[in-house]
DNA sequence: GTTGAGCGTT
């Protein structure tokens, strides 16, 4: 294992950190020292200048002569200020220009994360870009994660069997048998790693196959037993157009952007609005549970390993609530809504839009979030995070294409801005980066 | 027969 000498400044001590065995040195590594970090320089010998290091996906790579003796210096991003200079705007590129001309975002998606992701996973590898004010992972993961299901049980197992046996394991703080007899149970640890570890596993107990796997959440998308189906086809309600599936965020793009409802202090109406339908399938009209549909689209970004994060906010303070009054107030005590950013209600549906699209990969939302962080991304090629060697680059079929059938979000997502032409694809107030670059995530101004 | 309760209601 070899080790580079890395400094945050010229003068300052110097850390050795660890490359891999190809050579390359993580971002990772780099930010679990240096939080913030989003480069590396280093002094030419030759020149006298600085030269940066080449950063590929999350991966710095060594000088053609290799590492060398010289000492690292890391490089941070260049955060505020920069807007407030005509002349730097002057300077800067077109693309820069253009997202400054943005509202800044502060809140990210999270897409495909594994099950094992934690909070500090996610932080460690967002530092890198800038202040992160909150990562989190939806609430209940980690409650649920100490918990698995135990299928294919038979009547004659006991509880008490159950405990014996995974005891053996860790300690068991709970099981759960369904009465009457359903064949299935719940055990739950106390170490969640070892609940983690032993999901799709089977195992004989009394001699009987069981079989263990992660614990679905229950009590979740407004009683519909926890689980996608119910109404999410969106047929049977009546009418009328505009209002995106959840309903509660205006008709139309207000000053703030089109999630402004999500951050004004008057709360959506779950109830109204009609329009929507559904996510996934060629669902037209309305109805379908509002109050549950966010819910729903917790229940969903949690299936696909949904993290939030909170990125050099400027969040309206306390304003505004999740997605509405109907989806706050469907959303189980274990969400505990109240605590994700304004922008995460939206993100949930952003991961819809990501898994509508057959993709995992990130999304960013909210109002505030560092162009910093965001051009970093982009000069990334959106990376995986969990997998830099895989960038999200997944097609994206038919969202785009002007369909009647498109579903209601998407449609609303790519109305222009007042006009609510819906045929008007690609032309919505927010960029369509999604549409466009193949990458499954969504920039909200 | 492979995904749980009740509390009491933002």
């Amino acid at each position: 294992m070899s080790y580079i000498l890395v400094s945050e400044d010229e003068n300052d001590e110097s850390i050795e950190l660890p490359c891999e065995e190809d050579g390359t040195l993580l971002l990772s590594t780099l930010s679990a020292q240096y939080p913030g970090a989003s480069g590396l320089k280093y002094r030419n010998p030759d020149s006298g200048a600085l030269r940066g290091v080449r950063l590929v996906e999350g991966r710095f790579y060594p000088p053609d002569a290799g590492w060398g003796n010289h000492v690292y210096i890391c490089v941070f991003p260049k955060v505020e200020n920069k807007r407030k200079s005509d002349e730097q705007l002057e300077n800067s590129t077109a693309k820069t220009k253009r997202m400054e001309n943005r509202p800044k975002c502060s809140d990210l998606i999270v897409l495909g994360l594994p099950w094992k992701t934690t909070e500090q996973d996610l932080r460690q590898y967002f530092e890198a870009y800038g202040e992160v004010l909150m990562a989190q992972q939806e609430s209940q993961a980690t409650e649920l994660s100490r918990k698995v299901f135990v299928g294919r049980c038979t009547e004659d197992l006991t509880a008490d069997d159950l405990r014996e046996y995974f005891s053996k394991y860790g300690e068991v703080t709970d099981v759960f048998i369904p009465k009457p007899f359903r064949a299935f149970a719940f055990v739950t640890f106390m170490d969640p790693e070892v609940a983690q570890s032993l999901c799709g596993e089977d195992h004989i107990v009394k001699g009987t196959s069981i079989h263990v796997s992660n614990a679905v959440p229950k009590n979740e998308s407004g009683g519909h037993h926890g689980r996608m189906h119910g109404r999410m086809d969106g047929r049977g309600g009546h009418g009328g157009m505009g209002g995106p599936p959840m309903g509660g965020f205006g008709s139309g793009p207000g000053p703030n952007g089109p999630f402004a409802g999500a951050q004004m202090p008057h709360h959506g109406n779950m109830g109204s609005g009609g329009g929507g339908g559904n996510m996934w399938n060629q669902g037209n009209g309305g109805g379908g549970n509002r109050g549950g549909d966010i819910p729903n689209l917790a229940a969903l970004g949690n299936s696909l390993g949904l993290g939030t994060l909170g990125i050099g906010g400027n969040h309206p303070g306390g304003q505004g609530n999740t997605g509405g009054q109907g989806g706050v107030n469907a959303a189980p005590p274990t969400l505990s809504m109240g605590a994700l950013n304004l922008g995460a209600a939206l993100p949930l549906s952003s991961a819809m839009v990501a898994a509508a699209l057959g993709q995992a990969g990130l999304g960013l939302f909210g109002g505030n979030f560092q162009s910093a962080a965001l051009s970093q991304a982009e000069n990334q090629g959106m990376a995986n995070p969990q997998n830099p060697h895989i960038p999200n680059t997944t097609s994206t079929p038919s969202l785009g294409g002007g369909n009647a059938q498109r579903s209601g979000f998407l449609e609303w997502m790519n109305q222009t801005q007042g006009s609510g032409d819906a045929n008007n694809s690609n032309q919505g107030p927010w960029p369509q980066r999604d549409v466009k670059q193949g990458f499954g995530m969504s920039v909200s101004p």
